[in-house]
DNA sequence: AACTATTTATAAGA
DNA sequence: TTCTTATAAATAGTT
């Protein structure tokens, strides 16, 4: 099934294609003559009101609309990744507090890293002071979720890497106090 | 000046409200009557070839259409974290290196977390097994950027105390090899 | 920065 | 949840 159909809105018209066998749209396989000359009727009732920017205050509907809205925002996401050739990263918590993390396409928060650290001073130096400033404050700022590692049982190379070295010397300090009696 | 005009779009037609002394639309000043039945010609050129998602070649349209798309995503950022009540972190670089951060209106990542943290291990262990593993998985991602300490001079809480501890148990290691001797 | 023709996102409903 | 569609919002190309 295709064709082309129409829509009359209270504001506007809209000739549609119709593709599949989906349930019948209001109007359809007009004939391309009754598609030239059509009677605009406006609706005396309101359209549908634009949703006001604030807290949903019924649960279903922010989870609904959260569910709606993330994918609106992933897809934006990946979009601006590829389309800009940018670093980009997405974190959110749903009304229910499930994580999501989204990464564009072909980058990481440590790619970007890298890429600065390769940075000469010379180079360094030629970019805004700006920039630097407000990367090491996004930095600072992420930061301090780490502290947390003890509460999520996540695990942290530099940590790790202390932590054997620490198990390393207290084995050897143990040794030497036993050589020591 | 107000009024309503009507644009005639290949595939669409649509009467809108125009307001401001711009530049004339196309139509504009239609009688109701004019408004009600009105021929739809359609154009026979292509209309505006839909954007393929891939990498802009050009840098400098790699750069307007990220100062475009930065606004959106922002705005929907915000709105999402408004309207859901929901902790969002958006992180970006522009295609010139310039960080941009956004947290939602009334959160901060450390907000959140602590949130878990407060959590008891029978309100933990009541969620789903799947929210804890996705959570340690985000932050498993974003803990390695946080090796890049040394580039960026930040400080980190955890790594600081245990190299505080390890200088400390060197100090009693060199004692005790000392008494060794 | 602005405009507008078009595409995309999404609120409400099924 | 998933789909549909009426409508609102974003944005590509251009000035």
């Amino acid at each position: 099934m295709q064709g082309r159909y129409v829509c009359l809105y209270p504001s506007l018209f809209i000739v549609r294609n119709w593709q599949s066998n989906l349930p019948a749209p209001r109007f359809r396989g007009l004939s391309s003559t009754q598609l030239r000359v059509i009677s605009l009727i406006f609706s005396s009732g309101m359209g549908r009101v634009k949703l006001k920017i604030k807290r949903l205050e019924n649960s279903n509907g922010r989870q609904s609309t959260y569910a709606k809205r993330k994918h609106g925002i992933i897809k934006k996401a990946n979009e601006l990744s590829i389309l800009c050739d940018i670093d980009i990263v997405l974190l959110m918590f749903s009304p229910s507090g499930k994580p999501m993390l989204c990464n564009g396409k072909n980058s990481s928060i440590e790619g970007v890293i890298e890429k600065f650290a390769q940075l000469t001073p010379q180079e360094r130096a030629k970019r805004k002071l700006e920039s630097l400033e407000a990367l090491k404050k996004t930095f600072k700022k992420l930061d301090h979720h780490v502290n947390i590692q003890d509460f999520i049982g996540s695990s942290y190379q530099s940590v790790e890497d202390l932590t054997h070295k620490t198990k390393l010397m207290r084995t050897q300090l143990l040794e030497l106090q036993n050589r020591l009696r």
